[in-house]
DNA sequence: AATGCCATTCAACGCTTGTTGAAAAATAAG
DNA sequence: CTTATTTTTCAACAAGCGTTGAATGGCATT
């Protein structure tokens, strides 16, 4: 039956309803709820509601940096001192977030959707999202960098400025182009998403930051 | 001094406040004290706090919506039945809301934070985005077909997507870039951020949609 | 001066919230 | 089997919530 722990549980509502409706629209009461406990659990293993919050944050981040990270250094191995393109570089940094979507576990789904929420808000991204994520982007702008020589930085920041707004809705999942394409593209397809995302998103960095080589 | 309706600042406290934090993350007795009532005369004007969140999303959605039609169709009666290229219509679906900033009244920019609250949320996005702007953005979408002959419709609303997904980011200037770039970038320069993001986005659309003439 | 009407405040309601300390149950150790 | 230790529930708290009905104020029209 279910083996997984009452403190996992608390993790994995937790996770599903914050990415629904927000830290503030979820109470610890439905939290409990939807988990099968006491509401007074959720306290005696995380905390306060802003610690069981940081708690679903942090609980897949190291995996989900270090399997972006693994891509980024093997399409740079693969290509030596040249380095990756555009193409390979924007790949490994989206496609990972395909792979979670394959198990029948709807936690990662979620956890998406929650990045998606956290860094669309000024008020919890500024909390959250550098602490977790700054050093990767870095480290992928930096691969930018080297594939785009002739680009600004202003150029490059804005244009991953683009990308990361594009990924965004993609991870929050709102459906909303299912209901414009009426029902021809659905969110929930990631792999059609980054199918489309990576050539168009690669074709705007060239765009912007004019690479002649 | 102040001359506006006590009516009209409490829209203006909600908008910035729900734009900060969301539905649920304000009170009415936040959004009465910031806006210097007191908290019964919110319910008086509006009802129930969710009428009040309905009031101020629909207040600017109007003009929003028809100062972007009037520049689409302004390129429109311009290029005759050639029709306006992809960058004249996402000109056309972008700039209109960088005027909204250059006055000095900060309604516009709290607005359009709440634009991209709403439309990067499932929940709310489902109740408000496609009531009030799916017939602009189809109108658009429409645009772009024909300026894109070849394009499928998957391959061109999944364009829509990206462009939606960069605009949204831009919208709700969490100031992540702002961060990321050492300040080189600022979340509040709307017009970099076009800037970047028309020929961005149109080399993207040309690059999945496939033009050839 | 009196009347009626809209705008605004006051005071309070019933309810839900996050949080806590103590009791109870389950598990591990000796 | 007994004793500790950890996990879970129970019961309740003070605070804050959205909402409401009645009272007050200002401002026209009569």
């Amino acid at each position: 039956m279910t083996s997984i722990s009452k403190r996992d549980r608390i993790l994995d509502a937790a996770e599903a309803l914050f990415a629904e409706r927000g830290f503030d629209g979820v109470t610890l009461r439905q939290i409990a709820s939807s988990a099968g406990v006491d509401v007074a659990l959720a306290n005696y293993h995380f905390g306060k509601k802003l610690e069981l919050f940081n708690a679903v944050f942090d609980r897949r981040s190291a995996l989900l940096n270090q399997s972006r990270l693994e891509a980024l250094r093997k399409v740079q191995a693969q290509e030596g001192d040249k380095g990756p393109s555009v193409e390979q570089i924007i790949e490994a940094f989206l496609r990972p977030l395909e792979l979670t979507q394959e198990t029948a576990d709807p936690g990662w789904r979620h956890y998406l959707a929650l990045i998606a929420y956290v860094n669309n808000s000024t008020y919890w991204g500024k909390r959250m999202m550098s602490k977790l994520f700054d050093d990767l982007v870095q480290e992928f702008i930096q691969a930018l960098r080297k594939a785009l020589p002739n680009a600004s930085d202003q150029d490059l920041y804005w244009c991953y400025h683009n990308l990361s707004g594009a990924l965004t809705l993609t991870l929050a999942q709102t459906e909303r182009i299912d209901a414009l394409s009426g029902g021809l593209c659905r969110s929930s397809d990631f792999q059609a998403a980054y199918d489309h995302m990576i050539p168009f998103v690669a074709a705007g960095f060239r765009q912007v930051c004019g690479a002649q080589d």
